[in-house]
DNA sequence: TTCCAGGCGTATC
DNA sequence: GATACGCATGGA
């Protein structure tokens, strides 16, 4: 990691790394672009603004430390894993290889499981645009993103104001479910991944797509691979027969990749051939 | 007005 | 196990 202090900022040359590519590719919902080239948001309850040096490979975190940019910023933009090396193993295949030039920067994020598996209960059936209004109302009447335990009280009708439709009685399923111990992140994170699955579709409103985008940016599970309306796109359009060798273990990487591309480029919309 | 969105629960076969 | 349908909300 090839970093630098300068005054109150750290300063991160990092390539593979695209803003717009990573914070808003749908994955998560809380980072908003504030400036040209700068988003705010936060992991836990730790904010950061980050901005990239125009176009270049250097990113500034503004008011943080060596501690906070060693021990969190790192592994929540997974800086430790080589994308580059990533994007090669993915050019074996004609059309990961153009998704990976389509979006280079992107990477994923290792994301709070709790925040991830709530806010992928509320991202079912719904746009992204709505998924971040519907988190923006309860992050803004908690004065950050509520823990489980912060959330214990909460009903269906409590929950009225985040205009989260049938969604929030699963919310609220999933923090009776974590808080009462029926369900055990801790022990998720330690399980094999038919056995994750499993567990995470006890709560309700949790079915495959939601178990694997909380493995995949929860649990940082990368051999996750969720499908929803737009993957299923792809996957019908280029893999008819499967996904290619070129993914295995990192599936869930790969996804991202194909997510962005076909999501974003309105080129592909046609679904015929 | 109708269709759609990072799907899933339920009923029915 | 597969398939059909309803579901809250809001933008296109």
């Amino acid at each position: 990691m090839d970093y630098t202090k300068d005054g109150s900022d750290i300063l991160l040359r990092q390539p593979d790394f695209d803003l717009d590519e990573t914070l808003d590719c749908g994955q998560a919902f809380r980072w908003e672009k504030t400036g040209e080239n700068t988003y705010s948001g936060a992991f836990l309850n730790r904010p950061l603004t980050i901005s990239c040096e125009n176009g270049t490979d250097l990113f500034r975190l503004h008011n943080t430390t060596p501690e906070d940019m060693e021990n969190i910023w790192a592994d929540y933009f997974d800086l430790s894993v080589d994308y580059g090396e990533l994007k090669k193993r993915f050019s074996e295949d004609e059309t990961l290889s153009k998704a990976c030039r389509y979006a280079g920067g992107i990477r994923i994020l290792r994301q709070d499981r709790w925040e991830a598996l709530s806010s992928f209960i509320i991202s079912q059936n719904n746009n992204i645009p709505r998924i971040k209004g519907i988190i923006g109302r309860l992050c803004e009447n908690y004065g950050g993103y509520p823990s489980y335990t912060d959330m214990t009280e909460e009903t269906a009708d409590t929950l009225g104001y985040l205009r989260s439709g049938f969604r929030a009685k699963y919310l609220v399923d999933a923090v009776s479910k974590i808080s009462r111990g029926e369900i055990n992140l801790d022990g998720i994170a330690k399980m094999n991944i038919a056995d994750a699955r499993k567990a995470l579709q006890t709560i309700k409103g949790v079915g495959p797509k939601v178990a694997e985008c909380t493995l995949l940016f929860g649990f940082y599970r990368t051999e996750a691979f969720p499908v929803d309306v737009w993957v299923k796109r792809v996957m019908e359009k280029w893999y008819p027969d499967g996904l290619p060798d070129c993914v295995k273990g990192v599936e869930g990487i790969a996804q991202q990749y194909l997510f962005h591309y076909i999501r974003t480029n309105p080129e592909l919309h046609d679904v015929n051939i």
